[in-house]
DNA sequence: TGTTTGATGGGCT
DNA sequence: GCCCATCAAACAA
């Protein structure tokens, strides 16, 4: 089993690695067991240039300083109480990174289930702070990399039909509220809406 | 030190 | 579909 090729993201495009990293599996060991996900849904935020970034006009802060390194790298961020998780791309210097948004559970749905209280399992990981919740990922992931435990990325098929729309929760961000850097397997029902 | 603001989720209508 | 709890990061002062 190997880990998901970081190095291909290195000269492709945040928008590519969004939709390269459908079909691949999120993974999180913890003490209590390992839970699992097929991404079925990702973000794009391209930096500088796009205004619903963390990082856009360059901007580099305690909470964006991991943006800005080598691709691969696990950014987590804590808002309303929950924790999302998005992959880093692109070289060292260019802030932009793929937030995943939806899973299909693969793995430690048990685990999942009793993290998720009574919840339905479509209602499981289908949302970005829903599955960090299912998986176990908190900010203490902050900084790590995909390629390594506890918490890695291994390759799959990707869908074979992908859509795509506007992202989610970023009203108020003039142009860049229409950009269609959400992606997500067509018809998945894990998708988040 | 104080104030503002969300890349959300869950509960209620 | 609408409302809002809740808190750290960011930023102003």
């Amino acid at each position: 089993m190997g880990y998901f090729d970081f190095e291909k993201i290195f000269c492709g495009s945040t928008l590519q690695t969004a939709v390269d990293l459908l079909g691949c599996t999120l993974v999180k060991e913890t003490e209590e067991g390992t839970a699992a996900g097929r991404i079925v849904e990702t973000e794009a935020y391209t930096g500088p240039e796009d205004r619903a970034a963390h990082s856009y006009g360059g901007k580099r802060t305690k909470r964006t300083e991991i943006m800005f390194r080598a691709p691969g790298h696990v950014y987590t961020f804590e808002m309303h109480t929950h924790c999302l998780v998005n992959v880093v791309t692109e070289p060292e210097g260019r802030p932009e990174a793929v937030l995943i948004r939806a899973l299909e559970p693969v793995e430690g749905i048990e685990l999942m289930r009793a993290r998720r209280k009574r919840q339905k399992d479509t209602e499981l990981t289908n949302g970005p702070g829903k599955l960090t919740k299912a998986l176990g990922i908190t900010m203490n992931d902050y900084g790590g990399h995909f390629s390594e435990k506890p918490l890695y990325i291994v390759p799959g098929e990707n869908p074979a039909e992908i859509s795509s729309g506007p992202r989610i929760g970023i009203e108020n961000t003039g142009e860049a509220r229409d950009y269609l850097y959400r992606f997500w397997e067509t018809r998945n029902r894990f998708v988040s809406r």
